[in-house]
DNA sequence: ATGGTAGCGCTGCTA
């Protein structure tokens, strides 16, 4: 079973390089982040054709998350358990029962700044996340929390912590947001598989070349419950897809789990 | 030197 997350930075603006990439890579199953579209603009079409069915939630040109998967789709069910979904204004979260497995696609809010009142809305999005997580699922069910975390777990998951005093990504509250929610009973796969490892990273800065300096974040997590943290084979990040002509400036995570797809 | 890039959509915001 191999599972994917990545943030795409608009669907309409990548679906070549992303089709590209399920036919080279063929992931399960792919959470999308930042389709950037709405509902009636999104390339269902094209992800059939490739042999996938897909679910998407986005209302306009921001946010926008996305589960396509070539082993079903069960229960697909856009924002929060206690949502309504045409009341929404920020389509951040879909949720889906691929293959068994509870699969969430999530777009945390970036938080602009520590003074803004969007930061205080990312930490209780974290928290309305778990809550979500307590309402709906069980920890000793198969879930996998993926996506766009803009919260960099630890010092050692961005490239240089000194240049990053007073921004968000890396402050005690994200992180203990982030915890929180971990606490429910989920495992970073990254972390599980290669605890000692450095530079993991997934998002690099456009600008002043940062990829090629090596200056990134580990932001974009693949969180899975403990009966598929005993199953992890592999978790890698495909920093090829980071490169070439207009990439996303977010990489793919691919997670390989020791079980069957079905198909 | 207080910068830079990309996407959206058309002026400046978001990341």
């Amino acid at each position: 079973m191999k599972l994917a997350t990545w943030n795409v930075n608009s669907l309409r603006a990548r679906i070549g390089r992303v089709a590209q990439w399920i036919e080279q890579v063929h992931p399960d199953v792919l959470m999308l982040q930042e389709t950037k579209c709405k509902d009636e603009d999104f390339p269902a079409q094209a992800f059939h054709e490739l042999g996938y069915e897909s679910v998407h939630f986005g209302k306009s040109q921001w946010n926008g998350v996305a589960i396509i998967s070539r082993i079903g789709i069960e229960d697909p069910r856009a924002a929060f358990f206690d949502e309504d979904p045409a009341e929404v204004s920020e389509c951040r979260v879909i949720s889906a029962t691929c293959g068994g497995i509870r699969l969430y696609s999530v777009y945390v809010p970036n938080g602009r700044s520590l003074e803004s009142e969007h930061y205080q809305s990312k930490l209780a999005w974290l928290g309305h996340l778990r809550d979500d997580l307590e309402a709906t699922c069980s920890a000793d069910q198969m879930v996998g929390v993926f996506g766009d975390f803009n919260v960099a777990p630890e010092d050692r998951d961005v490239w240089d912590i000194s240049q990053f005093v007073g921004a968000t990504h890396v402050t005690e509250e994200e992180r203990a947001a982030l915890q929180a929610l971990c606490a429910w009973g989920l495992y970073d796969a990254v972390r599980e598989l290669h605890p000692d490892e450095d530079a993991l990273y997934t998002w690099w800065d456009y600008r002043g070349g940062s990829f090629h300096r090596g200056w990134g974040m580990r932001i974009d997590l693949g969180l899975v419950s403990a009966p598929l943290r005993s199953q992890l084979r592999f978790a890698g990040i495909d920093r090829d897809a980071r490169k070439g002509p207009q990439p996303s400036d977010h990489a793919p995570l691919v997670i390989e789990l020791d079980l069957e797809s079905g198909n």
